[in-house]
DNA sequence: CACCAGGTAGATC
DNA sequence: GATCTACATGGT
């Protein structure tokens, strides 16, 4: 897939009729959202404005359930280079090969082949403390005890609480798989960076994140999770420091 | 050898 | 509820 002006071009080894590939795409890159609506809304402050000024276009993609719940379990407490690259190990030995052309990957595992692989197998996977929390969803799942796909009909609140109901995620993951997965994009995932951003910014303290998240619904409204988007994508490239710089 | 990384569970007051 | 700590692993 690549994008040349105002075009996406896109080549697939899928058997799928294009309109249907053209139709999943849409909903995965977010694009039947309106963008504009939402960053004029969000737009209320020299901060996110200079966010917003550059990155205009960027957007929260619809993430398959699955994919975004097992993925943000492995992100706890953990940093993005060794995510990666557990995700790439669990693909390459438990997902599918894919090949197009002379490229080759592999598919997110499903819930089956990793509750199969079972807990020791994910800690040689170097998950670490978060084995048995992958293993034990998967394994939920496999036995068609729960449906990640099935949080799509349900409001926020319900998802998030039903999510946080296992070992493993709490609210900053169950806000992630709300946010990248489920469309809900009032969720605001409070990580560090968040929290830090939040403090530094606006709060010009420490802050609980009871704090931070009554502070950032109260001010940027239902888009909050599009308005965390931004600051945080400008904080982790560009820096925070280049932020604060842009007040006045 | 401390400290950190897109946090969370369990204990405690 | 708010606060404290252990937790696997790999990188500075």
């Amino acid at each position: 897939m690549r994008q040349e002006n105002q075009t996406l071009i896109v080549e697939s080894s899928a058997d799928e009729a294009e309109d249907q590939l053209e139709a999943f795409l849409r909903h995965y890159l977010d694009l039947n959202r309106d963008l504009a609506a939402i960053l004029d809304a969000v737009d209320i402050d020299p901060f996110i404005h200079r966010s917003i000024e550059t990155f205009r276009g960027m957007r929260i993609l619809n993430q398959e359930v699955w994919e975004c719940l097992a993925s943000f379990i492995l992100s706890q407490n953990n940093n993005v280079p060794r995510i990666k690259g557990i995700i790439r190990t669990i693909s390459t030995r438990f997902g599918e090969k894919i090949a197009l052309d002379d490229l080759v990957d592999y598919s997110f595992p499903t819930p089956q082949s990793l509750a199969d692989a079972g807990v020791e197998t994910l800690y040689d996977c170097g998950l670490g403390y978060r084995a048995p929390y992958l293993w034990t969803v998967s394994s939920t799942i496999a036995a068609g005890k729960f449906d990640p796909e099935g949080l799509k009909s349900r409001p926020y609140a319900e998802a998030k609480q039903e999510l946080m109901g296992f070992k493993g995620i709490g609210e900053k993951v169950a806000d992630c798989i709300c946010l990248f997965s489920l469309g809900h994009v009032q969720a605001l995932p409070i990580d560090v960076w968040v929290k830090r951003i939040i403090e530094q910014l606006y709060l010009k303290r420490e802050a609980s994140i009871r704090e931070i998240r009554r502070f950032a619904e109260d001010y940027f409204g239902e888009h909050l999770g599009y308005a965390q988007q931004y600051l945080f994508h400008y904080a982790r490239t560009v820096g925070l420091e280049n932020l604060l710089e842009s007040e006045g």
